[in-house]
DNA sequence: TCTGGGGTCCTATGCCGA
DNA sequence: TCTGTCGGCATAGGACCC
């Protein structure tokens, strides 16, 4: 038996546990750089806010309504996350950390009550970090995911859908009444496609034939089936893999013109990039460079470019990377344009412990350069990223994101705890 | 003025050598 | 020597997820 666990409006709620006179307020998370809206209130939700909504088109009406918007804080929301996942652990030893803020905990032989248990799952997460989170439990991944989203959905199920505990009429109810879009794994073009096939609701896509399903679409929508009839087709994976590629890339809080600003941009992603990449003890063997304008503006000139570059020796030297990176953005810029994004790709990753020598390379000293490596990740770590920095990453950073209401880092930062009266 | 960032997997395609 | 076929591989792009 599987549980997917997930936390109600995540983004939203880690504000409240902080805010809590944001409670019962409309309120929405911003992305990065203020740009659209990654995360809303059953409020916000209420007036209509979309998913995804550009932020700036929305500004009028959230003043005129009073919905209060936030940027993203994304230390507050890993460290949050973290807790969650610690306390869940507790309760399953097996357990799939799906997202930021959803998890899977399977359950052999399960003789308690489910809906029992997953009550106490709700209260214990409550209780001790004051997120709310919705639990559905059922044989599959799929189908556990769909219990999630009723609980979540349907006020009765208080929280808790235990997929088993509804007779077969119950479960043929709730498939019949829900789009096949609400299936994990069905996407918007492949829902089109379904609905050209006569497949409207789960409950078609259930009882759809799994070979011509595997013929018309993939062996992924096969799966997908397979899970929906309660036969488990997608194996809970406890450990994660590492990363095969590690991407680094922002939109700039307001355009630049220079090689120079650009060049700061892509060696402070290069060094973020790199850092991500010694974390989890592996080493690039390229490195791709992208830049483009804005695309949202078609009358303004439109340029955008990308080079992937094989690295002679696969690496996590942060120098080595930036000054290959930034050979890269000479070759690729031209002047007489607006960037609005750039970023880097750490690509061909492989372990550190599995390098390919070079006969005839000159380098630097390699276990030199790995200890400057690790001195100046250690001080990032401690005194906060960007204390210690390649030259080339500038200090005016005038094209820094956009976060015009960030929230205090109240769990990561000493000055930022919060002070209880 | 103002439209996110970070991933994975699968399939189609074209090239190459056996 | 020429031609057809097939599998392996790299790559690009599409689809999905949060």
């Amino acid at each position: 038996m599987i549980a997917l666990v997930d936390v109600n409006n995540f983004y939203v709620s880690c504000q409240r546990v902080f805010e809590p006179k944001l409670m019962g307020k409309p309120v929405v998370v911003l992305s990065n750089n203020d740009g659209c809206v990654v995360a809303r209130s059953s409020e916000a939700k209420a007036l209509g806010i979309k998913m995804a909504a550009p932020w700036h088109q929305l500004r009028d009406f959230a003043q005129q309504e009073g919905i209060i918007a936030r940027s993203s804080n994304y230390a507050l929301y890993a460290d949050m996350s973290h807790r969650v996942m610690t306390i869940l652990s507790r309760f399953s030893p097996n357990q799939e950390i799906y997202s930021i803020d959803e998890c899977f905990l399977s359950f052999d032989g399960l003789l308690q009550d489910h809906t029992e248990l997953a009550q106490d799952i709700r209260r214990t997460v409550l209780q001790w970090t004051g997120l709310p989170v919705c639990v559905g439990i059922a044989p599959t991944k799929t189908l556990a995911k769909l219990a999630n989203h009723i609980a979540k959905k349907q006020a009765p199920f208080n929280g808790v859908c235990a997929w088993q505990q509804l007779n077969p009429n119950q479960q043929d109810a709730q498939m019949q009444a829900l789009p096949v879009g609400d299936v994990w794994g069905i996407g918007r073009r492949i829902s089109e496609r379904m609905a050209q096939e006569g497949i409207h609701t789960i409950a078609d896509l259930r009882a759809s034939n799994a070979d011509q399903i595997r013929q018309r679409h993939s062996i992924v929508v096969q799966r997908t089936v397979h899970e929906l009839r309660g036969i488990p087709s997608i194996e809970l994976e406890e450990s994660t893999p590492d990363k095969q590629q590690i991407l680094c890339s922002r939109s700039f809080g307001q355009e630049i013109y220079t090689e120079q600003e650009l060049g700061e941009a892509i060696s402070t992603y290069i060094a973020r990039a790199a850092e991500k990449l010694r974390q989890q003890g592996s080493l690039a063997g390229s490195l791709a460079v992208f830049i483009r304008t804005n695309p949202f503006r078609p009358k303004d000139p439109q340029y955008s470019q990308h080079i992937l570059v094989p690295l002679t020796q696969a690496s996590d030297d942060t120098l080595l990377l930036t000054r290959a990176a930034l050979w890269v953005l000479k070759r690729i810029y031209r002047t007489g344009f607006a960037y609005a994004k750039a970023g880097v790709m750490l690509c061909d990753l492989q372990p550190r412990t599995a390098v390919q020598g070079h006969l005839f390379l000159q380098t630097a000293d390699p276990i030199k350069r790995a200890a400057l490596n690790k001195v100046m990740d250690d001080i990032n770590r401690q005194w906060g990223r960007g204390s210690i920095r390649v030259a080339s990453a500038g200090f005016n950073h005038g094209w820094k994101m956009r976060q015009n209401t960030l929230s205090p880092y109240w769990t990561t930062r000493w000055a930022d705890l919060p002070i209880v009266r």
